[in-house]
DNA sequence: TTGAAAGCGCTAACAA
DNA sequence: TTGTTAGCGCTTTCAA
C-alpha cells in the first residue's frame, strides 16, 4: 500500500517556473509580506489548488520543529466526564489548526509514563494530563521544554499550570443540605486518596457537615478506588455492618455510584431506608432514576476552554490570560424534593443577608 | 518554548566514533544482518541509552513515509458506543506501536471530508471511519494509497473492508419477543434513515414483527434523526396522536431512548400504558431504572479487534484474516421478566429443534 | 565491517 | 522581486 506520488512544494514550483523558496513563501501567506508579485502569487496559487497540493506534515514538522500536535492524558475514554473534555478540546485546538491525540493511561502511573513518552516522541506542542500521578516531578522537568497544562486534577502540590473544578466548594454545599436533613449519619465513598481531587471532594463533605452542624465520624468515611466494583464493595461492607442502608450516602464520582447502585439492584431490601443519595459528576440519565439523587455537573466547556486558552498562551510564549491555577464553579443538580426546596431557602437567605 | 537540544542519531556517532548509518543500522536492530562488530554495537547502543537518545518521529516519517499513526473518525467522542471503540482502539495499536488520533466528525459530513483531510495530510498510514457519509466516492479513491476500513457502519453500500454488528439478526430477535406480548401495536423510532445502520435495525423491526405475525404498519415507525431532541419529539408526536403513550417502543439508538425517557419524565402520566421499552445499544444504567429496559448490547472489543487486525494487515499488505465484511454477534439484554421468561423457552425451543 | 553521500519535503537566511 | 543554498534527523544504497 504505498503512497501516490504526492505532489511537492517542488513540483508545484517547477510547474509555474519559480523557485521553492517563491512557491513557498506565497504559499504560506507571506507573498505579500515579501512582496511577490500579485501575478506570481495567482499562478502558484491556482497550480498548487488545480493539483490539490498538500503540505508534508512531517517534513514542516522536522523543519519547524513544531509538530502543531499536542496530546491529551486521561485516564479512561468511557469515563463520561473525560470523554466530554475530549470531545472540547478536540474541537477547539482542531479549529485552532492542533491536532490532539489522545492517550489512555487507564488510570495507572507507569502505563502513563509510557504513553507520556510515546507523546514526547511525537514532538507534541504541548501536554494536557489528567494525571493519575501523584507526584509532578517528571511533568516539572518536560514543562521545560513541552508546556504542561494541568486539567481536573492537581499532581500533589504542583505548581504546573492547573485548571479544575471547585469540588471543595459544591461538595460543602452539597452535603451540608443533606446534613441539614439527615444528621444522624451520611456516609462517604472515595477513591484513591492521594489524588487531590479525592481530598478536596472529602474536604468539602467535612466542611459541610461542619457547617450543618454534624460532627464528623471517621468510620462514615472509606475510600478505595474510583472504578466502580469499590463502590460495590464498600456499600456491601457498610451495609453488612450496619445491618441495613446508611441513611445518607454521597460518592465521590459516578463510577463509585454504579456501584452502588449495582449492589441495590442486587439486593433491593437494602433500598429502603436510604434515604439520600448524592454524587459528584453529573448524568443525564440520573433524571430518570427511582432514585432522586442528586450530583454535581462540571462544567466541561469551561474546563476545556481554559485549558485550551492556558496551553496555546504557553505554547506561543504569551503571557498567560489567567491565574497559573483556575477554578471552575460546578453546579449543583437537585434531584430529591427536599434538597431542593432547601438549597433555594437558602439561596434566598443569602439574598437577604446581602 | 524551545526544545531542548534534543540528542540526534549524528550526536550518538560521533560520541561513539562511528558514522551516523552504523548508528542507524545499530539502533534499528539490524546490526547483526549487516555484521556490525558486536563491541561496536555495544558502544553505540550503550551511548545511546546514556543519552536517552529517542529518534525523531517526523525525521523517519518524512525519510520512510510511513507515520505510524492511523486516523479513527467518529461522530461524536460522548457516546458511549463510540468512546468504547476509541478505548479499545487505542489500546490495540498502541500496543502494536501505532498511534491513533481521533477526529470526530459532529455526525455532519461536511465536518467529516474537513477532518479526514486534515488526517491525510498528516499522512496517516491507515483509516477507520465510523461515517456519517453515504456514498463511499471519497474513501474508495483515498482507499487506493491508504487502506481504509468502514467499523460499525457500512457507507452505503460499499465494497470497502466492513466490521459491524449483527444489528438486522439481534433487532429482528428483540422484536419477536416484544410483538409476541404487545401484538396491538409496537412503535419504532429511528435515526437518520439513509444511514446504514438504520436500515438494518428497521429490517430487523420488520423482521421480528413477521415473525410474531404482527403486520407492519407504517404509522408505527416514525425516523428522524439520533439526536436525542429526536427522541423527545416523536414521543412527544406519538404521545398527542394516540392520546396516550405507545402500548410498545423500540428506539433504534441510546440516544433516542434518552429522548423518550426525558419526555416521560416531564410527563409522568404517560408512564402507564407503556409497556414494553426496549432499545439499541446497552447502557450500565439501566439495571437500575424503574422501567425494565430491553437493550441490545454491541461487543465493542470484538468489533474493535477486528477492525484491528484487518488494518493491520491492509497496511502490511498481507492478506486479509478474515472476509471483507465481518458481523459480529449482539447481546441481547433482557430487563423485562416476560421477555426474559420468553427469551428461554424460545432457546430451549430452539435446542429440541435440534 | 564500516563510511560517504544522497535525499525525503520543507523553510528561511542570504544573495542577487 | 525572486532564486540559491543550507540544513531539520533520518535511512539506505553503494563503495571502500
Amino acid at each position: 500500500m504505498k503512497q501516490p506520488n504526492r505532489i511537492t512544494i517542488s513540483n508545484i514550483a517547477e510547474l509555474a517556473g519559480v523557485s521553492k523558496a517563491t512557491a513557498s513563501l506565497v504559499l504560506n501567506g507571506k507573498g505579500d509580506e515579501y512582496r511577490v508579485s500579485e501575478e506570481t502569487q495567482q499562478r502558484i496559487l491556482s497550480i498548487a489548488e488545480e493539483h490539490r497540493y498538500q503540505p508534508s506534515f512531517h517534513a514542516r514538522a522536522l523543519r519547524s520543529s513544531r509538530s502543531h500536535t499536542i496530546g491529551l492524558v486521561l485516564p479512561f475514554l468511557t469515563q463520561f466526564t473525560n470523554a466530554s473534555l475530549a470531545k472540547e478540546l478536540e474541537s477547539l485546538f482542531r479549529n485552532a489548526g492542533i491536532q490532539i491525540i489522545i492517550a489512555c493511561s487507564d488510570e495507572d502511573p507507569e502505563q502513563e509514563k509510557i504513553v507520556v513518552n510515546n507523546l514526547l516522541q511525537r514532538q507534541v506542542d504541548g501536554l494536557i494530563v489528567i494525571s493519575s500521578n501523584t507526584s509532578d516531578e517528571s511533568y516539572s522537568k518536560i514543562h521545560s521544554y513541552v508546556p504542561v497544562v494541568q486539567l481536573g486534577r492537581q499532581i500533589g502540590d504542583s505548581n504546573l499550570p492547573l485548571i479544575m473544578t471547585d469540588a471543595t466548594g459544591a461538595t460543602a454545599n452539597l452535603i451540608q443540605i443533606i446534613a441539614q436533613q439527615q444528621t444522624d449519619e451520611v456516609y462517604y465513598f472515595g477513591g484513591e486518596p492521594m489524588l487531590t481531587p479525592s481530598k478536596q471532594r472529602l474536604e468539602g463533605y467535612k466542611q459541610g457537615l461542619t457547617r450543618a452542624n454534624v460532627s464528623v465520624h471517621n468510620e462514615w468515611i472509606r475510600q478505595r478506588n474510583y472504578f466502580s466494583y469499590s463502590g460495590y464493595d464498600m456499600m456491601e461492607e457498610v451495609c453488612n455492618e450496619l445491618g441495613r442502608p446508611p441513611k445518607a450516602l454521597f460518592t465521590a464520582s459516578f463510577s463509585l455510584l454504579e456501584g452502588v447502585l449495582q449492589y441495590l439492584n442486587q439486593n433491593p431490601e437494602m433500598q429502603s431506608g436510604l434515604q439520600h443519595l448524592a454524587c459528584f459528576d453529573d448524568h443525564e440519565l440520573l433524571d430518570f432514576m427511582p432514585l432522586r439523587i442528586d450530583s454535581i455537573a462540571q462544567d466541561y466547556t469551561a474546563l476545556a476552554f481554559n485549558a485550551f486558552t492556558t496551553l496555546m498562551a504557553l505554547m506561543e510564549d504569551r503571557p498567560l490570560p489567567s491565574p497559573d491555577k483556575q477554578t471552575i464553579q460546578a453546579r449543583i443538580r437537585w434531584r430529591h424534593p427536599e434538597s431542593r426546596r432547601l438549597s433555594k431557602l437558602m439561596a434566598s437567605d443569602f439574598l437577604h443577608q446581602k
